[in-house]
DNA sequence: AGTTGAACCGAAAGCGTTTTCGGTTGACAC
DNA sequence: GTGTCAACCGAAAACGCTTTCGGTTCAACT
């Protein structure tokens, strides 16, 4: 009943040393292939699954790597994650690697969970997100020498491993694409700016304005934390200016929709008076009435491609600083961005009058 | 530079043995008090981490366990998984332990990946979600004497740990609210029936008619897949019947929003001539215009509580039978539920007619 | 004075692999 | 025949910890 197991009994069935089945398992190549072909097939009808521990005790390498999930803000983040961790738990499995995922509550407790492992040397990476202009944990990971990547750059990334979207060209993009329909007052609701991305993707706004020729208007630069309520409360204080904006440039969907929201309780339709565009691609807002145009980031394939990097790395195969890689977002139409509105742009009288004398009404 | 590490070092710096080192860290109770004191310390100042991988191999436990993602079948599922994944986390490292995320391709990768481990015992438990309404889980890891615990019942699982939300009570209660605002014609969209969780809001949807003493009608049992599509298309479906009902529960927000898109398509306005709740309590329903009422579920919660079922039961100090719980949904009272409309429930061209002339409209 | 029994600690045997280092063959050339 | 070189394989030492099993010591009880 009590059998026991491990290299041992396939060795003794066969009347060879643990360690020659141990080398043909790992097709070493001072082994015959006649008793590769014994090994695997008595290894396979006993179902032999090696020790993960013991093989990793023996060999020092552990084989996996660890997800350090953002810090929670809010419920927003998790829209990621689902599919950046099925796509690392793919390509990982693949390999024979394993998926940590690691959920510091606060600044200290990241850093102590990055000692602990540098020690330990309990996974041989890490994979970040949420990066800061200004990141310690680029340096602190450097000094302790425990491979990395970033899903996102920072002002510290220049030497390390990471996998980004072009911010900045998305919101070139989505500006000129404001432009070209024909928008001249484009006003921007960011996220804190200590997010490396909300900066590339106010600094991608600024040189779409710049690029089309337009000015930068007073007040037209908002940043908010990134939620409804965040996108809401922006948009208030855009509605709140003199001049109001055609057209605004939302750092992400969430925020767009709460901004939406905004858009049409002082009375305005979204995509009509006040023309809006997301960023992240999330299925939800094509739901939404009117369907939020958005930029839509991949996901499944730079979780994919994170963890493809980092293994290199790990293995040594390949040198942080030649994993770099800028991922491409695309432009999705929906119908929160039209031409800029011919009719009374004003408040909510008027644009109650204006359809019920079916005055520039464009309802289908 | 090449210092040796591990129990060794501490070991001579105290003339210890590396046995009494050991059990002093481990607190074992036949080390005195004093040498546990002097051992703590060399060890901090010596920022000494035990090897992981040498401890569960020596002591057989591996400290870590693993949680099965659904399988993929769009984008819905991430919104769990973020808060899920934390709530575990926290309170795994809270006891020293590892979580890991299995990313199965398909069922018999699935199976695969329960093999493998039972046989490494790489993982010391599992958690699963999705459950089936006859799934074939829970035997194949009693089998293989995988401790586990399902995030969702079963028909299968009487004799297993599972922690789920009251999905029918939920419903019930929700159906009886309707009920209670006045509605009489009550459907019901919901998930695939191989989903136990979508029998179960059915099954409670149809207690919550009977306990009203109200008639299922026929083609008001709808179900359809859980996405925006699903739940957009079986709306179509139930306003194609010639006595359109006065409200609708929703087996998801998910769908219950792909509905508010139908209803609008049609000419409706949802919350207004057809009621609507949904489920889940994603924070965007409240951005919605009108906001989505819905049943809330915990999630964090049920993460870390899922987490502490397991370990107690893989310490062997609980039996998988006894720890069985069932959590509570709470309605979300927001815009989509009200009283039956009182003016001409019919279709676009009567309702445009009514808000003209200002007959029953109630725009605030 | 002899016995008992806590209270502490060390020696050593694992845990199941990997990996280094030799050692044994047989073929093939000289 | 002697030497050489592949080609194969075994012995044994790690890897860094846990845990069992005794062995001291010393106070306390007969």
């Amino acid at each position: 009943m009590e059998e026991p197991k491990g290299l041992k009994v396939i060795a003794e069935r066969l009347n060879l040393s643990e360690s020659t089945v141990s080398r043909a398992l790992n097709d070493y190549r001072d082994i015959s292939a006649r008793t590769k072909a014994r090994v695997r097939n008595v290894a396979e009808e006993l179902g032999y699954e090696p020790n993960t521990h013991a093989r990793r005790l023996a060999s020092g390498k552990s084989d996996t790597i660890g997800y350090v999930l953002p810090k929670q803000d809010g419920q927003l983040t998790e829209t990621f994650l689902g599919e950046l961790l099925a796509g690392m738990a793919k390509t990982l499995a693949g390999c024979g690697w394993d998926l940590m995922v690691l959920a510091p509550q606060s600044s200290e407790d990241e850093l102590a969970i990055f000692k602990k492992n540098a020690r330990a040397r309990h996974v041989s990476g890490l994979i970040i997100s949420r990066t800061y202009i200004d990141d310690p944990r680029f340096r602190i990971l450097q000094d302790l020498k425990i491979p990395f990547v970033s899903h996102g750059r920072s002002n510290e990334s220049a030497n390390s491993a990471w996998l980004d979207v072009d911010n900045e060209l998305a919101f070139v993009e989505m500006t000129s694409y404001l432009v070209s329909l024909g928008h001249g007052r484009i006003a921007h609701i960011g996220g804190a700016p200590v997010y490396n991305f909300a900066r590339q993707r106010a600094d991608g706004w600024k040189r779409g304005l710049k690029d089309s020729g337009l000015k930068e208007v007073a007040g037209y630069a908002e940043s908010t934390e990134l939620s409804f309520e965040g996108g809401n409360a922006a948009m208030k204080r855009l509605l709140a200016l003199d001049e109001l904006p055609t057209a605004v440039c939302c750092v992400s969907d969430v925020v767009a929709i709460g901004a939406m929201r905004a858009i049409r309780d002082a009375g305005y339709l979204p995509g009509r008076e006040i023309s809006l565009v997301g960023y992240d691609g999330l299925e939800i807002g094509s739901l939404l009435d009117p369907p939020l145009t958005t930029m839509s980031q991949p996901l499944q394939s730079a979780g994919s491609r994170l963890a493809e990097m980092l293994i290199t790395i790990v293995e040594g195969k390949s040198m942080p600083a030649d994993n770099q890689e800028l991922f491409r977002a695309s432009l999705v139409r929906r119908g929160t961005a039209n031409p800029p509105f011919e009719g009374v742009p004003e408040g909510r009288e008027k644009h109650r009058q204006s359809i019920n004398s079916n005055v520039g009404g464009f309802e289908s």
